[in-house]
DNA sequence: CATGAATGAGAGTTCATTCAT
DNA sequence: TATGAATGAACTCTCATTCAT
């Protein structure tokens, strides 16, 4: 608790005043990062927004990793308080399903594609003590959608014949991709775009109905039987 | 194909030697690029990973960002073409679709999540004139899978009440997912992962049987009636 | 005078000590410019003489063409000044011209050719936007000894004959040459040639006396005449 | 005379081919220099113009310095002895005089001012023993320029109160002038220029008329006198 | 003799970071 | 505490030059 300095502590300010200016050094870096990536940043432009030196930055953060590092962090505490708060007073599989596409559509949306590339590129610093941490804070925001999955699966509400893993990568797999088309085009339609969505992905999560697998099943075979038939040989079958 | 003619023209190398070296400094950079995306990519490290001087590099190539785009270039067009023999005997929509999940994944696990990130990262460099031609190629690689996806819907295979872009996404978005996941664990079970997957997308690509469709309709506003009435004030009904 | 805003803004210095910096780096620049020329010039070199880093010239200066931009131009602001300053109490055409002449022998005697030879040969850099500012200058420069020209012309103190670009070069032409050879020998007596050229010069701009005109003219005809006469063929007179 | 290596001879070949190919590079190093400037030239460039290895230029030349010296000395001494030849034939020292200042600004004209600048840059090269030879070739090309000064002033035609070095200077300086105005406009009228220049000259190369001298002295004092005056305080006159 | 190929030795520039004040 | 000033350490890219073939 003594001042060092070699090594990680630093941050010894703690007064009321420190604490808005490390908010706003940490807004003004969240566009930065967001607007140009991690490499493209630049300390300079950070402090040149807010109007203070350079130094004054690394006197509140050990250096531009751990800023950046800091503005993830932040970013989904904000974004996981607001979505546990928005899904409580919801139920039924299916709503809570569509809120949490809502919601997690809505507010990537809103902060941008930067934010979403600058965790999914900054994500992998193999090296890293970091990657950790936004691991930890991917989980705990899945948390909510993996809890309604399991609670699907045990009423019977969602099909128990996949891994919840490869659900879950279904749901927020498409989602992601969504986002990145959104960034070329004007705008994208949230509201229906979740909509739609979410009864796209209802379809798939049903648990299946064991007659349709079964004829489904049988089509197939007898497709496959049928097509080695044909190209089967000609040859002596008198 | 024939002697690059489009940039500022450096010297000319077409033997059989040079077009080795070009080679071999295509395959590094492909490692070097995945491993730590652009930015982090030095030349230096790209020379030294080869033996030889960095000046070499910039004789066949006329920039780290040149070398980059011709990586990524390289690197579709093998894979197009793979999946393009491979797509052509196969009939079936189902079958096809199966097909195409497992290349994508099988190929993209091969090559590992960086060049994945490479482009998806890269694809977006504002001002840039090689944005255009990932975009190209992104189109020409999902080509197929598109059009499997038009003739199902044509015939009838295929649900025809959602946009044809949301249909794409909601197949390569998850395939990412899972090959994101992949990166941290050991293994994926490429065949296990696709059989699954083309079921489930399968399920959800269904026209949806309108008897279904209202049922769950009804059981959806009946909940929500029901929810609203749970609700309602007690109050004065006596 | 105002900090600089006209590109890329860099860090924005205005103290006493960075003004003073700045100075120190100009004058070295100018010393390391001089005697090589720009090209030849390295930044390192000039960083080394001050016994700075290089990372510090580029935080006064946004890059080797900038720095030598400001330069010339110092250069030409000081001299232009003083000039301008001493030419005014001065009256009487020859007065003037000598004046000047004097003046600018002596200025850039004292500079070096170095600085000359910079001047000249970056003023011709095809593409550039630095052309113009020194063209400005150069102009600025010879305005007063144009002045001079114009009004001697009206008073009738000088040839109205000849165009005015004609007579600039013919003395500052003269001058270059005399610098040029400045250099090779140990000394030049700037008193000696300036009143020597001046009085060469001062001869050539009196308006021509018309009558000797004639009588040239009258000479060279003859000559030419009897010049052909003497290469005629001798042949058939009898 | 056996094959060295390592210092200045390489220059072995001497058959009639090698020679046009020393002719061919020379022609091409000249144009490229003279458009560019020495440092800017680019050995590739050269050897791209004429469609050989770099190499090869290495094999006739010792390095990119020698080549621009053989390309400076090649040029002056094709202009010496053209005009050496046209000068011959020509008599009368004002005839001389305008016959030389016609061919200089022809020739420099012609072959632009990138060679002029390329000497003047170049010529100034401390270190260098390079800079000997071309001041070697510029006294030989002034030489028939002085000896018609020399043989005028012995004739009485010229003025002999004046040092021959300043006349050189007075005559060359002026043309260089013009050249250089000649680059930003579009064309110069070589003949007008020249006869203009020359009788510009010629007025101020003439003895001056004694009587004339003596006037103008006396304006001068009388000037200088009654300037004094003026300029006395008015004080105590009584 | 000509050359394809390779490179050593820098150049200018950038930027996160430090530190005395 | 805040900062002006300075910089070390890299980085990408260039080019004259060499040498085995």
């Amino acid at each position: 608790m003594s001042p060092r300095k070699n090594s990680a502590v630093r941050r010894i300010p703690s007064s009321t005043k420190s604490e808005q200016r490390i908010k706003d050094v940490l807004a003004v870096a969240r566009d930065v990062f967001s607007e140009v990536g991690y490499s493209a940043a630049k300390t300079t432009d950070i402090a040149r927004r807010l109007g203070i030196s350079e130094a004054t930055i690394f006197t509140y953060f050990n250096g531009k990793r751990e800023l950046c590092v800091r503005v993830i962090c932040d970013w989904y505490d904000g974004i996981i308080a607001e979505i546990e708060t928005g899904l409580a007073p919801i139920s039924g599989t299916r709503e809570k399903l569509e809120y949490l596409i809502h919601a997690h559509l809505y507010h990537l949306m809103i902060d941008g594609p930067g934010l979403c590339a600058l965790i999914l590129s900054e994500g992998r610093a193999k090296d890293d003590t970091f990657a950790n941490e936004i691991m930890r804070l991917q989980r705990r925001y899945t948390a909510p959608m993996m809890r309604v999955l399991v609670d699907g699966v045990a009423a019977g509400d969602i099909r128990d014949d996949l891994p919840l893993g490869l659900l879950r990568s279904s749901i927020y797999g498409p989602m992601e991709h969504v986002l990145w088309d959104g960034i070329s085009k004007k705008k994208v339609d949230i509201d229906a775009v979740s909509r739609q969505l979410s009864e796209f992905l209802w379809q798939a999560l049903q648990p299946p109905n064991p007659r349709f697998v079964a004829l489904d099943r049988l089509q197939r075979d007898v497709s496959k039987a049928l097509e080695r038939f044909q190209k089967a040989p000609m040859g002596k079958m008198k």
